[in-house]
Parts: structure tokens; sequence; C-alpha cells
DNA sequence: TAAAAATACTCCATAGGTATTTTAT
DNA sequence: ATAAAATACCTATGGAGTATTTTTA
């Protein structure tokens, strides 16, 4: 039995005419006549019977009509769900961001993606740089939003935004009158180091540019976990940072946030999913962010000039 | 999409393994590929992806295979229970039945039938013999049992049993000691008659009988609607009867049973049910009926000889 | 390299078409 | 006489087969 003769069926049901059901159905009426004969064969059982001219449902057939009406409806639902579900327009999506990252780009993202696939449940998780990636590789979370482009054999990895990073200050500090900042006049400053293991790129950019300026930064405090936490130790005056510029959105009392005069260093937000995944919801996710990227750095170039 | 598309699918989900799922199927790997990736444009989706050596099933896959399986799981119940219905397995039928027809042949096809097609559900309805004519015509039995072996247009009818007439006599009246009664003997006697228009078999009978004996019986009582009825006014000594043999089943007391020597006349059983009517379950039944009525026959001529 | 899926083609089974007959009003 | 289904027979689409290539562990 074929999904064909249960058509047939239903018409031919509806239509109580071989004639007009054939019609409907662009066959011509034998053709019909026979897929009809060949599922009441391999069913054993009579579906319609000749009645003066013209046909009608046997009890059989009348019971047949419902259940084939009731699967026709089911399959139909599943297809719609199948499809909704391939093109990642129905589903789950688990991600895995570092705090920094809701201060920044993720939740453009996150509204544009909303709004494009409203029915996808989405699972949030703020998470440490380390985690991020420990939950990616364990297929916890779908993606990963973090300062750190690792790419390897089972992740992949995309830059989606550059900031620059800034000095933060003490608003009594002494710096903090100038508008911009050498890098050397921090040589003897106490730094506040954000944590080595757990934000590699951004402690390793900090390093970096210490290095290059000439001096290795005096930490006064180290392995800070959260932004929040550096900014809060500014704030407290125990020390300066350098730290993301998107942390200006904080408002954080008591500290300002100056631009390195002679480089202009740069940290990098970069989404990161696994190769293997090939979840529908993940593609179009992806395409969200990356339209929205795009857009944001278009936007970036137009304030510039 | 066919049952087919979904069949095949279902195969190579479990196998994860054209050529496995191939040789299952019975056919070539290419033409198991070719019909495979004809579900998924039709779907506009993918359902595997290859994964080294073999493949694997996507998300969208493995919604699909739970899906797929639910379907043929209630396609299956379906085909089931229309062949059971078609063959008369199961269902309902009502039937209506003379009062009389329930110290007969009923009982026995009754349990013959219930005994070959226990799940059909048997709606029974004892009711006067116009009445069973009227019921069969509006479609609100499926058949009927009576004294009347109605045959018209509509209305097809199969007698089943021909039982003999007995005179009913109170246990106290003279003609009680003889084995045997002579008609011409009651020709005096006050007769109670059956109803005229609910019965016209049993009357139309008794009229002949008595006519064919030389006489019109004088009525003490007439349009008796139950034959209890009647066999209650023998035992109350208000007169005579002619009754079917099977009132002996009765056993009502003070009456007494004597067969007519001169003639041997009968009365026929028949059952009724409308040529129109092609439900499986009358089938079914009616062919039961035919049987017990071929073997109540076989045991009759048996204790005949 | 070997094992599996995908291509490229060929073939034939069967869905579907045409012509006609049968059936019942 | 006519409308509809069934039958007989023919055609051709597409499902399935064979041979081969591509892919990847």
């Amino acid at each position: 039995m074929e999904l064909r003769h249960l058509r047939y069926f239903v018409v031919v049901a509806q239509e109580v005419n071989f004639t007009r059901a054939a019609q409907r159905l662009r066959i011509a009426q034998p053709a019909l006549s026979s897929q009809i004969k060949k599922l009441e064969q391999e069913l054993g059982v009579r579906l319609f019977e000749r009645v003066g001219r013209g046909v009608r449902l046997t009890e059989t057939g009348h019971l047949l009509l419902e259940e084939a009406r009731h699967h026709f409806v089911q399959i139909e639902q599943t297809v719609r769900v199948v499809q909704e579900t391939g093109h990642g327009e129905i589903g789950r999506l688990s991600l895995g961001f570092i705090p920094a990252a809701s201060n920044n780009i993720l939740p453009p993202i996150l509204r544009e993606y909303r709004n494009r696939f409203p029915r996808v449940e989405l699972f949030l998780r703020e998470m440490m740089p380390d985690k991020a990636v420990q939950e990616l590789h364990d297929g916890r979370v779908d993606v990963s939003f973090s300062f750190f482009p690792l790419e390897d054999e089972t992740v992949r990895c995309k830059v989606i935004c550059r900031e620059s990073l800034v000095v933060a200050l003490p608003e009594t500090h002494p710096l903090a009158s100038e508008s911009e900042v050498e890098m050397r006049a921090l040589a003897d400053e106490p730094f506040i180091l954000p944590a080595q293991y757990s934000t590699p790129s951004l402690y390793g950019k900090v390093m970096d540019i210490c290095r290059q300026a000439g001096f290795a930064p005096r930490a006064v405090q180290k392995d800070v976990g959260l932004m929040q936490t550096i900014i809060g130790l500014v704030a407290g005056e125990i020390g300066v940072a350098l730290v993301p510029a998107s942390l200006r959105n904080l408002n954080r009392k008591g500290v300002v946030y100056r631009e390195v005069r002679d480089f202009t260093p740069t940290v990098e937000m970069s989404v990161m999913w696994r190769r293997d995944n090939t979840r529908p919801v993940l593609t179009s996710f992806l395409q969200v962010v990356d339209d929205v990227a795009k857009s944001d750095q278009e936007e970036a170039l137009a304030a510039s000039v």
C-alpha cells in the first residue's frame, strides 16, 4: 500500500463518483478504478459498491475514509515539523558566553535572532572563557562567545568584532585629566590583571602591549576572573587596568577610560562552534551572527569617518 | 511522498548504512540512495550526512524517524481494524425477533455466532412481528426473526426452520387423554386465536387448517399477541389453541400438547434482512444462521428416523 | 587500500492512457 | 438512450539494476 492509494481513495469517497474523482486527480478514470481495485485487493475488503449509476462507500469504506483523513493530517503535521526543524525555525539552541559579551555584540545578535526565529527556544548561560570552550567540546552548548579565537580540529571559530583596549583609571588619578594616555606613562603604575587561564586572550594582549611599551606590568592584583571585578578594583583606587572599550557601557562611578595614544591595541570577540555540529538552529544562528557582525562593522566604519 | 520513501528511510536510519539497508530491503544500493535523495529533496531537508565511511542521521532525520515509526504503527492499526470490520469480526449487529423465536432456533444461533465472532457487539430486541418488519425497513435492525416469510423489493427472507403446529389443551380436557387429536374433534371447541395483524402467518395457518378440517374456529379470545398469553389462557381452561411445537419448551403447568393426526401443519420461522444491507457483520451472521439451520435440520432428520 | 556512497546509464514493471464493453437507469 | 464503471490493451514514467567513480578512514 502506498499513500497514492489512500489519496485516490479519499477523493473517490468524497466524490462518490470515479469519473469526477479522476478529473480532480487529473488521471484517467480506468487508471483510478485500477488503483482502487488494487487497494481493495490488498486489504482484502470491499470499499465501494456499485449502486445504480455510480458508487457508494461500504461500511468498511467509511471507516477507512475517516482513518485515512486522520493519517493525512498527521503526516502533513510531520512534514511541517520536519521542514521547520530542518530550516532551523523550531528547536532549541544553547549558547555560552563570557560576561563581557553581554556588554558588547551579544544583545543585538540575540535581538535579531529572536526576531527572525521567534520559535526557537534559547538557553543562555554566562560562563568563564575556559568553561565556554569545555562546554562546547562536551556538546552542552551549540555556540560560545569569548575573547579567545580558538580554532582546532573539533572547534571552528569566527571573529565577530574587534574592540580596542582602553586604560581604566580611578577618576582621581593624575592621568585622568589627559584625553589620551601614553603606555609608557603606566610603567610604574600598579596593574590589575585578568585571569591568565580563564581569559588567556586578554591576558596575553595586556602583557604584549606592556612589553612593547618597554616594561613588565607590576601586578597589584592578578587572576581576576570578571571584568566587573577589575573595574571595581580600579574604582577602589587599587590600580589601573587595560580593558575592552565596551566596559564603558557599565558606567561605573569613579572610573574613567582613556584611549592609548601610541598603540591601538584590540581584543577580538569570537563565536565558536563544533565543526561536527550540523544542527539547523546553529546554521541559522551563525547566519544571523554574520549579518549582525557585518552591519556592526559598517556602523563602526561609518562612525569613524 | 509515498510510504515507500518512509519505509526505506526507516531501514536506512536503523542500519545507518545504505549497503546493509539495501540488502535488507532487497533492492540495490544506488536505488536506495536515489529514493532517499528524492525524499530529502521533497522535504527540502537533509536527513543523513556522510561521516567518514558510512552515514549518520541528522537532527531532522532523528525527528522524522520517530514520526515515521509512529505513522507505521498507526497505519498498521488502521489496516487491521479495516480488515476486521470488512470480515465482520468487529462491529455492531442489531437484531429483532418475535418472542416465539427465543424458544426456538434463536438461542443456538446466538450461541454459535458469539462463539465464532466474539468481538461483535450484539443488540437484541424482542418485538411484535409487524414491528420487526418495520424496524428492518427503517434500518434500525440488521435482521429480524419472525413467522412471516416476507420477501419484497427491499427485504430478503430465508426460512430457517419449520415447526409443526400442535394442539394446546388444558390437562383436564377430555382429549388430553389421547396421544393424538383429530382436527374435526376440535370443531366445537372454543379457540384462542393469535393476533391477525401482528402474526399474520400463524393466524393464516390456523384458519387454513380449520377450514380444511371443515369448520371455522369459534373464537373465545382473539388477537392475542403473545404465545405465552395464549398458553396462559389454555392453562386457565378458557379454550384450546394451535401453537408451534416449540412452545412445549415453556413447560407451562396445566397445559398439554397433542399432535394433530390427520394433518401435519407447519409454521415457518424466517430471518429477514434488507437487500441493500451489505454490512459485513450481517453477511457473517447470515452465514452462521445458515450453518445452524442446516445442522438443525439434520438433527431433526436424525431424530425422525 | 578498501569500504562505503554517489553517478551514469540501462531496463522493465507498473502507473496511467485510449478504446471499448458492460451495467443499470 | 445515456451515464457511469469495468475490461482490454497499449504507452511511458520512474523505480530498480549494473558498472563505475568518488570519498575518506
